[in-house]
RNA sequence: GGAAGCGUGGCAGAGCGGCCGAAUGCACUCGCCUUGAAAGCGAGCGUGGGGCAACCCACCGGGGGUUCAAAUCCCUCCGCUUCCGCCA
């Protein structure tokens, strides 16, 4: 199949489900943009652009029949009567001609607005603010070290597992090179990752890294933080935060099979993000850096299901999250603190000893029809009819877990006790020990 | 980077200014036939929007243009294929 994806038309037609809701249920519009401290002003605004774009469309539908009949008696006719008919048909055509260009205005004015109203979201989600979060669950006690702790970087320092010096040198600030042990690290927690992801049925992917505009805009990150991603202006693409974005853009304009259940990928990419406005934080060792790598959990489902799946990404991430034996707690996330796309997110994060706070490790949203209706993936209902599908996504391992294994079962002397688990993925290693001893 | 060609429904593949939302084949669904199946026969079978409905409108990679009228002609962008060059 030739496949060129960028189908504005169509784009628009599948958006256009959406504001049958929003003319259906206003209300709940308005009051999902309040818990998101976002402009409920809009709701009103886009019902106005609405009423005008259906009525712009239904004009010009129908003048395109009245041409369409007066265009079949012309080849008939001969002589006076086609002359006649050929200067009502060029009347009409002036004035479908207009009511094209209403309709097109209308429905562009429409679509641009609407494309900025971020995802519903979930009526249990805590209201508030990026501090306002609720805690589900603890899991496990704070570790106790029994000594002052080394932070992740003096300890991935010691164990030659980092190169922060020449990661400036060669890239800048918030890069780095995994050396030795580190970049082992790293790929076995990945390959553990992805060992996991095969046994609970994903399908691992390698995805592309940069992508097109429509792919980024369609998963919500040009909305409102859009200034988080890097941008390649010569070739107009974007390099992606998380493998989400292509995979995401994988199934988009089509219409999927989904008797068999969910579609679930587990991609593995690396990840690239401005961090633009995170000046002076975090800005020691790998916390929080440009480039990272990262196991991705991606479930396409129908929308009905989509809830009890993002409970299932939960278990997932914390089947992973056991496998390095660190404590955490898990959050549901505040409204105001939900990305664009998302409807509901639950974050786990671990207990990092230096910094005595926990830390994200992993992430896991529920995007409902949100992402899908942007990028145009359908599946087949019970009665064959084609609808949006619902999108989810999970984190299952990234870079930053580094920091939570090595913090946590550090020893003393400064080496490093091996999770049982991920041994396997590091040559049988049992304990990192610093270099030069 | 240069040259040529191509892009039509789930797939294959006709159509190349009006009778085309689009032949035909395959696949698929339903029915008949059969002890069952295959074969055969009959019917159906794209997507989006509007309407209670009959039905109407849009869509032949995207955008624009020519024309009373565009899948069909022109421009442009995107994608794919082949050849040459270049780099691995």
């Amino acid at each position: 199949m030739r496949y060129e994806f960028r189908t504005p038309r169509r784009l628009l037609s599948s958006l256009v489900i959406d504001p049958r809701t929003l003319r259906e249920d206003p209300e709940a519009v308005r009051a999902s943009q309040r818990a998101r401290g976002e402009d409920e002003g809009v709701v009103d605004k886009l019902l106005g652009l609405d009423s005008r774009r259906r009525s712009a469309i239904a004009a010009a539908d129908k003048l395109r029949a009245e041409q369409k009949s007066l265009g079949k008696l012309i080849p008939k006719a001969s002589g006076e009567e086609k002359a006649g008919l050929l200067a009502t048909a060029k009347d009409l055509s002036a004035q479908v001609k207009t009511a094209e260009a209403e309709q097109n205005e209308s429905s562009e004015e429409f679509e641009q607005l609407f494309r900025t109203l971020p995802n519903l979201v979930h009526p249990s989600s805590p209201i508030g603010g990026e501090d306002d979060f609720s805690v589900l669950k603890h899991v496990g006690e704070p570790t106790k070290l029994g000594f002052t702790p080394r932070d992740h970087l003096e300890l991935m320092e010691g164990l030659g597992a980092v190169d922060m010096e020449r990661g400036a040198k060669v890239s800048g600030s918030r890069f780095y090179f995994l050396t030795g042990v580190g970049a082992q690290l790293q790929l076995g927690l990945l390959n553990m990752a992805i060992a996991q992801a095969l046994e609970n049925g994903f399908v691992p992917m390698i995805t592309p890294s940069l992508v097109r505009p429509e792919i980024m805009a369609g998963t919500g990150f040009l909305g409102a933080h859009s200034a988080e991603v890097y941008r390649m202006r010569d070739d107009d693409m974007y390099l992606v935060g998380t493998s989400e974005v292509p995979l995401a853009g994988y199934h988009a304009d089509e219409i999927l099979d989904l008797n068999d259940g969910a579609k679930r990928y587990a991609g593995w990419s690396s990840c690239y993000r401005r961090e633009a406005g995170s000046y002076g934080k975090d800005t020691r060792g790998i916390i929080r850096v440009h480039q990272f790598d990262k196991v991705e959990m991606f479930v396409y489902t129908r929308p009905e299901d989509a809830e009890a799946e993002h409970e299932r990404l939960l278990g997932w991430e914390e089947q992973m999250l056991a496998k390095i034996e660190v404590p955490y707690r898990v959050i549901d996330t505040a409204t105001g603190d939900l990305g664009t796309s998302a409807h509901r997110k639950f974050d786990c994060e671990a207990w990092i000893p230096t910094q005595e706070t926990y830390r994200e490790l992993t992430s896991t949203s529920n995007c409902t029809t949100f992402q899908a209706r942007r990028l145009s993936v359908r599946y087949r209902d019970e009665n064959g009819k084609p609808q949006i599908a619902a999108t989810l996504n999970g984190t299952l391992a990234t870079t930053r877990w580094i920091v939570a294994i090595l913090e946590n079962h550090q020893l003393e002397d400064g080496s490093v006790r091996v999770p049982e688990a991920l041994r396997p993925f590091v040559g049988g290693r049992e304990v990192l020990t610093p270099i030069g001893r």
